[in-house]
DNA sequence: CATGTAGACTAACGGTTGTTAGTTAGTTGC
DNA sequence: GCAACTAACTAACAACCGTTAGTCTACATG
């Protein structure tokens, strides 16, 4: 541990992050890294085993903490309309206190190697809740009666690019974010929506 | 011109997009590039200037498109909402005439060089105009009163997501698909929607 | 039949890539 | 005060990068 908290692994990590959010994994180089760490592309090696396990540990730490956020959404006994809510808050929650590794995560999972598959598997596992949370509204008439995969996919698309624009938000809070966003993506598809 | 319609040229351009589609420009090599073409790396510079120019003309075309489309819409004397349905259907009708190319554009931007300043002022303006359209239709009541950057921001980011989404839903044509995200994203914002 | 051109090829270039080996200075624990 | 550890360094590696030069063949045009 050093002053501000983190070990060196992490700050490589959160550097890498950021490096990846700016030009991609594959024209990031290990020199690049370096640099913006003061210190040579070598010594990176000392505490990191390949530039390919950071991409893995930035890509799948994140996708595991969504599957957990959604497990517990999934079995959360509330309204359907506050479980799309709740998804709302997780990906705002998400992608404030990790904005960098967000970037990665909806950019450069194709370079996953060895842990290509297993992102995958999590990913269509978090697909397939959410639109069954969806489904299961359109039963339940909480949700009006459209195609539920592209519900889905306006509102994931959407929460998949908050990276892109929270930063430039910085002045909105998260409470406040997620609020305002969940009117506009839920408010939409409310089947009991009121216009006036 | 060959059998298929196309020059050598634009063959190579088509297939770089595919590939920067699927891998990102930086991790393209040319020597991968020339080995989906069925030819060595060399060949390939009878046809373009360099890796860098084959960028530069996949996303400026496009964005030129865009740009263009939304001249004709923002001039075009209908309803608020109208002008929302027509942004729709531009950008399905791009994204399905030139799937490959819009994951450049989205993703790869960053990599243009001189055509940089060029790009981020297209898209500025696009942006602008499209939020402007949103803050009219809030005025003239025809859109419901959030807030126009986040309205913009949640239809924008999942027109620019369909070149993932409309290869596996190639069932549906391309005005249903119009029809049907019209509906999703616009009747959630519509200040006059009905729900029952 | 001679000539020009289109489009492929081989070979090679200078530079960059991720990574390893080996070394060294500073700090910690006994 | 010596040993062990941490974390930086220099030097170098083999592989790969985009690109150029120069050559060869097939075909169209006169």
């Amino acid at each position: 541990m050093n002053t501000t908290g983190q070990t060196r692994k992490e700050e490589i990590i959160k550097t890498a992050a950021k490096l990846f959010k700016e030009k991609g994994y594959s024209a990031v180089t290990m020199r690049d890294l370096a640099k913006a760490l003061n210190m040579k592309a070598a010594s990176l090696y000392n505490h990191i085993d390949s530039k390919q396990d950071l991409l893995k540990t930035i890509i799948i730490s994140l996708a595991e903490e969504f599957t957990r956020g959604m497990e517990t959404i999934k079995s959360s006994d509330v309204s359907i309309i506050d479980k799309l809510r709740a998804i709302v808050s997780l990906h705002v929650n998400i992608t404030i206190h990790n904005t960098y590794g967000m970037a990665s995560l909806n950019n450069d999972w194709m370079h996953l190697e060895d842990q290509l598959e297993y992102y995958l598997s999590l990913r269509k596992n978090y697909e397939e809740d959410f639109v069954e949370i969806i489904k299961s509204g359109i039963e339940a008439r909480e949700i009006r009666d459209s195609n539920p995969e592209i519900i889905m996919f306006s509102i994931l698309t959407t929460l998949r690019s908050l990276y892109l624009w929270l930063p430039k938000k910085d002045d909105l809070n998260r409470e406040e974010l997620a609020k305002n966003l969940g009117d506009v993506l839920i408010n939409g598809i409310n089947h009991q929506s009121i216009t006036e």
